[in-house]
DNA sequence: GACCAGGAAACGA
DNA sequence: TCGTTTCATGGT
């Protein structure tokens, strides 16, 4: 058996399980208390250890700036978790239920694509999708272990080659041709994710906003997910929902309301306060483990 | 079997 | 400008 390589990244409060089940990501696997998934074309298996996310790769590794700009190691969680407002109980509690959640920063192309696929679909949903289509048109990937087969995400070139009816045999959808355009951009050079992240936010929000499909929820969930913009602050449906009811009870908020009070509110780290309210929701929703085992319904929370 | 999902676009008033 | 409908599919 390769035993491929080994690194250990010291690192403290970093929960794999609530960062890689917490819908920024699709196709990371569980088994026990290791992770396993593709990044950058390269299969490794994470597991926290003391004060550490030990790695191995199936092939060894000349260095691993690709993982550790992934995980975003370096970050200081708790100083980013004190800009967060202090009189906000709901927050507060939301990063007690979440502590070690963190941002990943994936590859621009993945995620667009990932969030793409992700309108009106559940989790579970987005994450079979993802799966067909990288086992079918991604890239296989040396993976270590188990002997299951692992694939890349196909990238922006793979897919502008294919038709819409080859991406709707992956269930996605009316999804397809909206992917398909975006793929179709990004591999003419009309759209340069790489130059995104040297605009302003609301430039690389507005270059997002022209494809087909991408709205601004999907838009914010690409450059908070994929860049530095750490104040975009992506509204789905559930978020809204809190949103309204722990800051706006019985009180109406049209949509530019609601993104004034975000902007006041949260602060320059919003984008992670959002993902703690968002995991917050799902674990006290049942929908993902948590530190509460509840077996709730699929309906909205009073 | 109804309801809804990490939405967005087209449509109608 | 704002509410409504449509889109495709499957989990719960």
């Amino acid at each position: 058996m390769n035993p491929g390589t080994t690194i250990t990244v010291p690192v403290t409060a970093y929960d794999l399980s609530a960062t890689l089940a917490s819908g920024q990501v699709f196709d990371w696997e569980q088994h026990g208390s290791t992770w396993s998934g593709v990044v950058q074309g390269r299969w490794v298996e994470l597991q926290v250890v003391g004060d550490a996310v030990v790695a191995r790769t199936a092939a060894p590794q000349r260095e691993w700036t690709w993982l550790t700009h992934f995980l975003q190691t370096g970050v200081d969680l708790s100083r980013i978790i004190a800009s967060f407002p202090a009189g906000d109980r709901h927050l507060q509690e939301a990063v007690r239920t979440c502590r070690g959640l963190r941002l990943l920063r994936q590859d621009p192309w993945e995620c667009l694509a990932s969030f793409i696929l992700s309108a009106t679909k559940q989790i579970v949903q987005i994450r079979q999708i993802v799966r067909r289509l990288s086992e079918r048109y991604g890239e296989p990937v040396a993976a270590g272990g188990d002997g299951a087969r692992r694939f890349s995400f196909p990238s922006a070139e793979q897919i502008a080659l294919l038709t819409e009816v080859e991406l709707r045999s992956c269930k996605m959808g009316f999804r397809a041709p909206y992917l398909l355009g975006a793929a179709r951009r990004v591999a003419a050079g009309n759209l340069d994710l790489a130059a995104l992240g040297r605009l302003p936010l609301p430039e690389a929000r507005a270059a997002l906003l022209q494809l087909e499909g991408v709205g601004r929820k999907i838009a914010d969930c690409v450059l908070l997910f994929a860049y530095d913009f750490p104040e975009a602050f992506p509204v789905d449906v559930w978020v809204r929902r809190v949103l309204r009811q722990y800051y706006f009870p019985n009180r109406h908020v049209d949509e530019a309301g609601l993104q004034r009070f975000i902007h006041r509110h949260f602060g320059p780290h919003a984008g992670y306060c959002q993902q703690y309210l968002f995991h917050h929701i799902r674990v006290v929703n049942g929908k993902v483990a948590g530190r509460t085992t509840t077996h709730a319904p699929n309906r909205k929370p009073r």
